[in-house]
DNA sequence: TCTTCTTTCCAAAACCTTTTGGATTTTTGT
DNA sequence: ACAAAAATCCAAAAGGTTTTGGAAAGAAGA
């Protein structure tokens, strides 16, 4: 039904190399007929077979998203879907498309991950919002296909990563809340089972003794990044520790639901408790009282992770770690 | 260097007739054959190659996302995620891939959007936020490739759609209101380019009438879906009638924005300003107070979607207008 | 035993492109 | 005007699968 190559080869009187080789701006074509076949394929409304061509070319230009909280837990999402934007858009630019890898679909329950991208034969693969505890992240290492993870350190042959540098940043959150004169800061963690969460109670446990206000276990609790998580998590801490005056939350959202938690209670912020978020999300702006944060680049996380897949399928790069600084957005909160 | 149906058929001593007749349950293949052949493919790993099975079959199983709001302005991202979750869920059960199709990318300002479904040999297009005045949308209504759009009620040949009754959704707003005893209700509605919008604005003039409470445009004010927007929309409103008791917001992100306005200004609700809000995202359960709203299923419409281009694209279905149920979550706003 | 179905298998064509290795024509150099 | 070099073109192979139209072998019926 589409025409094909012949078809435009037949009107303009050329073999179908001479339309390949016209089309794709090859040296060894005459100008007359490299504009004669460009018309008559304009004319005939042309379009190479994207399928035909990776087939002989032995290359989709697809990379595939894998992301395994695409599930109905939305506690991701405001964070997930800007960084996805800036991929999109620089894997276009680059001439990939994107294709969504889900592992909690049923399909992918019985075809392994590695299959999927096997059988699509896939260029690369870029992961987010996975767990440690993911049994897909094995694969993904020991895979032979390019691929790069958000937000989790994995570095091998074929394997790159790009995340924020979250103990820096949790840094930042203690220098600043130490400088404002706070003593008693707590921390409310996201699930251990993330690897944020893990640096982020490192940059905490430094920033607390850099600082010289000592490190105290009961002083930090481990939540799920959820706005109920958040709100609960506050209230635990309060419950041990009264006297706390500030409370640094592993992301936005948590930080949003401690801020409501202390509305309901009548506590005030800032003037009894400062507030710290995490990823300045959207929704950190408009808070009453607007929360302050840390802001990460999403989508310039998302071009990264692009860039480097791209580099690794195309240019055979060696796969890296990028790292890249986190920003301190100072608010009403604090 | 992947392993091919012809390494398969050596090894196993058949043709790769036989092979692909084994593995795809053909009747015409012995029992002790087949078990070989299956045998032999799981041993060398072999994976039909997707793009092979694409050139030959005539169809990729691969439907395009076309999302024209992919784009740093956030406003749309709670309400897409979730469709998009329902959409890709059911498309993996039903053995299709999905791939995202960007209209703001800058390849696709060069290749229009129906040339790149059609270089993908894309079997079907989901739509999904898009324009009433996105230049696309002629492209697709015009296209033969199957198509359903989501939240734009646009039925042709070759094009379904699946949206949620907006005016019926809109009349329960109004309803619930006049039932609580509420005179004068305004409305700050998205922008006029959404038809939803349209739609629920339709919805408050005939609640509105059929209440017994009159239409009146100044108690309309167009925002754009914003938070922003929603806080100047209630200010706005609140300037030309003082003493009005209730306001409908046309987006959760624009109530919130609203009630957050409301606080700041010393306006409590309920008890002096009645809001509601529409779609239910999550954050409308965690507002202080509590949101009532508009529950739009999400999953679901991205689930019908998904059925509905799937069912044109195989069975040769022909397209229909779904339209979903809204429902009333009362909460504490009202 | 001979014919007629079944059952089981396979060679070859088709899908649409890119690329290889040469062939043919034109231009350049002398 | 002749050899060499450059420019322009093309036939055929390759890529991995499905499907078509038979062929071969075995079983059933006479």
């Amino acid at each position: 039904m589409p025409v094909t190559i012949r078809d435009v080869a037949k009107a303009a009187g050329v073999s179908i190399t001479t339309v390949s080789r016209a089309l794709n701006g090859y040296s060894d074509v005459g100008e007359k007929t490299r504009r004669k076949v460009t018309r008559i394929a304009e004319e005939l409304n042309y379009r190479p077979s994207a399928v035909a061509r990776s087939l002989v070319m032995n290359q989709t230009r697809t990379v595939g998203l894998l992301v395994s909280e695409l599930t109905k837990e939305r506690a991701g999402h405001y964070f997930m879907f800007q960084v996805l934007y800036g991929m999109h858009d620089r894997l276009a630019e680059l001439g990939y498309d994107l294709i969504l890898v889900s592992t909690t679909t049923a399909r992918q329950r019985l075809v392994s991950y590695l299959d999927f991208c096997m059988e699509r034969r896939l260029d690369g693969v870029i992961v987010m919002g996975i767990r440690l505890d993911d049994p897909y992240i094995q694969e993904v290492v020991d895979s032979p296909l390019p691929s790069v993870v958000i937000d989790l350190p994995l570095l091998s042959d074929h394997c790159g990563y790009v995340m924020t540098d979250n103990v820096h940043g949790a840094k930042l959150v203690i220098r600043h809340l130490a400088g404002r004169g706070h003593r008693k800061i707590g921390f409310v963690n996201g699930h251990s089972q993330a690897a944020v969460s893990r640096d982020r109670k490192r940059g905490y446990e430094e920033g607390m003794l850099q600082a010289g206000l000592g490190y105290d276990d009961t002083q930090v609790h481990e939540a799920d990044f959820t706005l109920q998580g958040g709100a609960d998590g506050l209230k635990h801490l309060l419950q041990c520790h009264p006297d706390m005056t500030a409370v640094f939350f592993a992301s936005d959202l948590m930080a949003i639901g401690g801020l409501q938690y202390a509305r309901e209670s009548g506590i005030r912020s800032p003037e009894e408790l400062a507030i710290v978020g995490y990823d300045d999300i959207e929704l950190a702006e408009f808070s009453t009282p607007r929360l302050t944060t840390i802001r990460q680049k999403r989508s310039e996380m998302g071009m990264r992770a692009a860039e480097m897949v791209v580099a690794m399928m195309k240019d055979h790069a060696a796969p890296q770690g990028v790292l890249l600084a986190p920003e301190l957005v100072v608010r009403d909160t604090t």
